[in-house]
DNA sequence: TATGAATGAGTGTTCATTCAT
DNA sequence: GATGAATGAACACTCATTCAT
């Protein structure tokens, strides 16, 4: 998932900069929307307190971003790249279709909790800005397609079963898992972690027909 | 579920109308709400338009309301009224567990689909607005309870997957379903409905355990 | 001339007042924004100052007005109304062409006399905002129009140079007193009132070749 | 007509560049303000474009020329420079007065005409910078007076009516023309060329009372 | 109860100008 | 001389809320 310009463009948009003090101060400006942003909301923050956060005159927050929809998404593609962590199978050395499933499970859970603030945020603005909820359904749609190819493979070797169509359970146990996250991390509902986990691994087991490997 | 006071009180609250005249200009006005609020979403839409909408002067809405936030509360409220259908086995006369499943699914998604556009507004403030943040996630909880019922009685006749935790399974199908709900009607997603049901139906099946009836 | 809204709309246009009250506001806008533009200038005059001037709020001028350009348009229109006199021949009794040439004169250059502050401020719009400029030049136009069927009437009786195009003589000559005006009252040239009037009827007379009446 | 400091002075006037990079530099900017100023006009035309356009850095600006009025006031000498052509007797060898006056109308029309956009430019500067409203007045008279004089030796000669005040008669006659080229060029009014010239020359020969040269 | 005009706090945004490199 | 990033004063405009009629 590369970088990407999440806003269509429409107004000039303003300058890469040049010099390492430009690149000092843009970062500057990101990290302190960061900050306003998870402290104050999407919409409470305001522009001047970015700025102020960020150790520069109001002004000059507009020599980088035109907006705050502009810099929150300049803001999401930094987060994206710190939270991507592709080719699982590869990395854990997992290969048995329950643990792969207990890896990205654990995995995504983690990570989400790393930036559990920012994460709600990211729900938040993408309830705000047709924008960013586009990006959010595209996004979780790509994540779901790559399990739905899983479950393409698994029926094909008889492991899972065969009447589920595979992208829309792919899209159903994203989205529970999305949204169970949001519940333990953001909303902080009273279960344990591991109560977690074990109920989501198990629910995925079910629901595709796993049986244990031997 | 009673009519409930959503925002916990503070400021003076506005009055319930006696006179005849006073209870249609209430009226007039939640309905004029439900439509500035589906045209323009909970941020755009102004009290001034809900108040020219009503066909009232400005003033007159805070005869009733104090903002915008209460009468959406009352607009919560009335819905809710409309949305709910509890007693569903008494009502359909199904007592099997994969049929009990399968007619709420189905009652679930009918009645969110013909509110589709309030189901994504109410997302939108739950996101926007703590009051009602936490009065969807208790709702969630309440409903999510009555289901962890269900699954401790298969568990106990030997039903159902003895492994699942009762309270954190259902919290995650029904959350499941409440997700997909909203990519269908809300974000449109490109899967037909009986994909859907059929999907949500055979994944809540297999993932407690269900064999199908004799 | 009738009332004409200047502005070509486009935003929602403000009210019209139906309270006495709001009567009196608007007038006293209208009031202030005389004041104000008279005294600073079209372009440094400031929305601020015309409400404090006027005993409102700041607030206030949006009631009624979108902005400079609609409060102008606004004054516009209420000076026209002072400074129209037409009828000339029927007001005055005089019949002879230099008799009424001279009225004429005389009378336009009182009115801007009378006015010559806010003619100023019309001469200064007019060069900044497209709208007013297009209303100086049709103004001009209908003016010289009229002025070109006297032209074409004495032509017809043998009493003014048949060789001069009517229309565009009209124009001329109209342009010429309206910029003399300008130079007399606002430039504060040096010369009399009496040079003034006296050179201008005579260019007329020559121009038109009309003999003295008997 | 020599160089003139247009601005009154004030603050520490900028360079005269001396190396040849800084001439071009500053011709540069002077070109690219002619550009800016009839795309946008006066009052939107930002400092930042003209540097833009000029191909040099924002700060460049400011190495020669303090503010817009300045670099306006630069273009304007260029301009004239280029509209100046006085001497018209000895140019063309006209000498009967019907004849000059044609010349030089029809020379003024053809030069502005030319700079048409520029014109239209000076007009609006005209209305809004004090200073150069003045210097637009005073080159009128300078222009007039030269007229005045013309006028005075026909008078003289027995060739003109004797009754006209010759400075205000020539403003009043020059004022027209200049109006006129206003409204033929930049407002683009209706009449062709050949009707304006053939007008205007008329209403000179007839207000001056010229006879036709034998 | 209804009206509708008045209020005014609150912030986004522009752009001329400066100045360290 | 040139660069281009930083500065910050300055104002327009919105809209929830009040309140005299």
């Amino acid at each position: 998932m590369e970088s990407q310009d999440v806003t269509g463009g429409g107004r000039p948009s303003r300058i890469t900069p040049r010099s390492k003090r430009g690149i000092r101060t843009r970062q500057a400006l990101i990290a302190a929307a960061r900050e306003v942003f998870e402290r104050d909301g999407y919409l409470d923050a305001r522009i001047t307190d970015i700025s102020k956060a960020a150790g520069v005159a109001a002004g000059s927050f507009y020599t980088y971003f035109n907006d705050k929809e502009e810099i929150f998404a300049a803001l999401v593609e930094v987060v994206q790249e710190e939270m991507l962590h592709p080719h699982l199978r590869e990395r854990t050395g997992v290969t048995d279709p329950r643990g792969l499933i207990d890896a990205a499970n654990r995995e995504y859970l983690q990570s989400y909790g790393r930036n559990a603030r920012l994460m709600a945020l990211f729900e938040q603005v993408a309830q705000i800005d047709e924008k960013f909820h586009e990006l959010r359904v595209e996004r979780g749609s790509a994540f779901a397609e790559r399990n739905a190819q899983m479950i393409r493979s698994l029926q094909a070797r008889g492991e899972a079963d065969p009447e589920l169509d595979p992208l829309v359970t792919a899209l159903s146990l994203s989205a529970m898992v999305g949204r169970m996250a949001y519940l333990y991390y953001v909303a902080e509902m009273d279960f344990s972690y591991d109560q977690l986990v074990t109920t989501l691994n198990r629910i995925w087991f079910n629901a595709l027909g796993l049986r244990p490997s031997a």
